[in-house]
DNA sequence: CGGTCAGTTGATAATCATCAAACGGAGTGG
DNA sequence: CCACTCCGTTTGATGATTATCAACTGACCG
């Protein structure tokens, strides 16, 4: 009960939005779980029965290939929602990057639940649709940025995922490993040190240690990493 | 009526698994459109006040830049439903590849149908969920394979799509040009081309015409495009 | 029969990956 | 307390892949 109060103050979760019996129903069917640092979470490959939310520490979800290669899909946050999918196997993996706490729900249950409760279906609905805008974002960005660009919206992103976790500050952690920022942008670590290096260098960011930034031009950083849609074009492309 | 006799035949659709009434209810809203090829479906920036499912003919879907940089964020087929999103405005914009059929579906009119019908707001949770299971598969064609792959893996993919649209046949119909193809796979019409000549002159595949190929090693080009996960790696990387 | 346009092919350039070395902070043991 | 090691990061040199620019081909259409 109190790790559920402690998940539901953040904004943009599952559980908010729900009344007290759904939210109590939800909690009777939820396990809660600790894991260390390093831990499989999700194996991929392993049967989709669950799905979790992440209420404290860092985890990193992402596709592996037999070859080693590795493009992660999601970095999570307290409150975020993950482990939808489909299939009936997990085409990924997810792992503790920190110590984690988290609640996992099984599928069968929770699809029980879902059929008689419209409201937790309908914010079920309302997660996934946000993911999904999220990953296109990240098709666009793999897609038609160049490695500057994508560092730069990396760290927007960085930036805004905790003001809206409510750490104001100055600095923005950085609470991923290089390789795994070149994981997550379609590149390598050396490119992104690179690009950090250049945006230091131009005097958009500040970096007193590898895990710490300070946005000190914000505007601009946005305007190399962000790119606006076209408000109304003309005609289609094509 | 006919209209959706012609639709529901199709697997995987939105109406598809509804009950006659909530059928007949969601017919009653929907609005029947025929557009030109060319045309826009849904105009970048335009109030997200609708969803669509795409009846007859091709349709695309891109994020688009001001400074003319482009991608494609899906290809459209009959049954294909889309247009969903969280946020207010699309960030993307839809337009008929060829002359299409559709119907609309206002959003807020759907919302209160769908408060009342759990079955429908199922449906469409799932229908969201697939579309995020293949978007994340093109995260990783992105970020993590050569041309050659991501064009390997296209063709794979057309094929699967057409073949789930019961058209058998040795020939697979390429319906959209080099460009497009280029904007799905983050590469150059220039690359596209290259990969597909080279696949042809390694004998994976024929090209008889510019929007028709023969796959006629399709082991090899699955092998090429389409990576496997790993099935369970010891320990998780990061 | 010429014109247009999508597609292919070729030459060159830019970006990013790869390979390699140096750096620096955190932790360890003398 | 300080040297040593380890590992993640940064920086440098080189190479590969893909983008860019440009020319050419062939199909379709007036």
């Amino acid at each position: 009960m109190s790790a559920c109060a402690q998940c539901l103050a953040r904004q943009g979760t599952l559980c908010g939005a729900l009344d007290e019996e759904t939210r109590a129903r939800l909690l009777a069917m939820a396990h809660a779980e600790e894991h260390a640092a390093g831990r499989w979470l999700v194996q991929p490959g392993a049967a989709a029965d669950a799905v979790f939310i992440l209420r404290a520490g860092h985890a990193h979800v992402a596709r592996l290939t037999h070859e080693g290669k590795r493009q992660i899909l999601a970095f999570l946050f307290p409150g975020d929602f993950f482990a939808f999918t489909y299939e009936q196997r997990y085409a990924y993996g997810a792992w503790a990057a920190t110590d984690v706490a988290l609640c996992r729900l099984a599928r069968h249950q929770l699809e029980g639940l879902v059929t008689t409760t419209p409201a937790l279906e309908r914010r079920i609905r309302v997660q996934v649709t946000r993911q999904l805008d999220s990953v296109q974002e990240l098709v666009f960005t793999l897609g038609r940025k160049t490695a500057l660009e994508r560092v730069a919206s990396f760290l927007w992103y960085l930036d805004y995922r905790q003001r809206k976790l409510g750490r104001p500050g100055a600095m923005t952690d950085i609470p991923m490993s290089r390789a795994d920022i070149a994981d997550f942008l379609g590149l390598t670590s050396e490119s992104v040190s690179r690009a950090l290096t250049r945006l230091r260098s131009e005097g958009l960011i500040s970096l007193p240690a590898a895990d710490q930034v300070g946005i000190l031009d914000m505007p601009r950083l946005r305007s190399i990493g962000v790119v606006e849609a076209e408000p109304v074009p003309e005609q289609p492309p094509g």
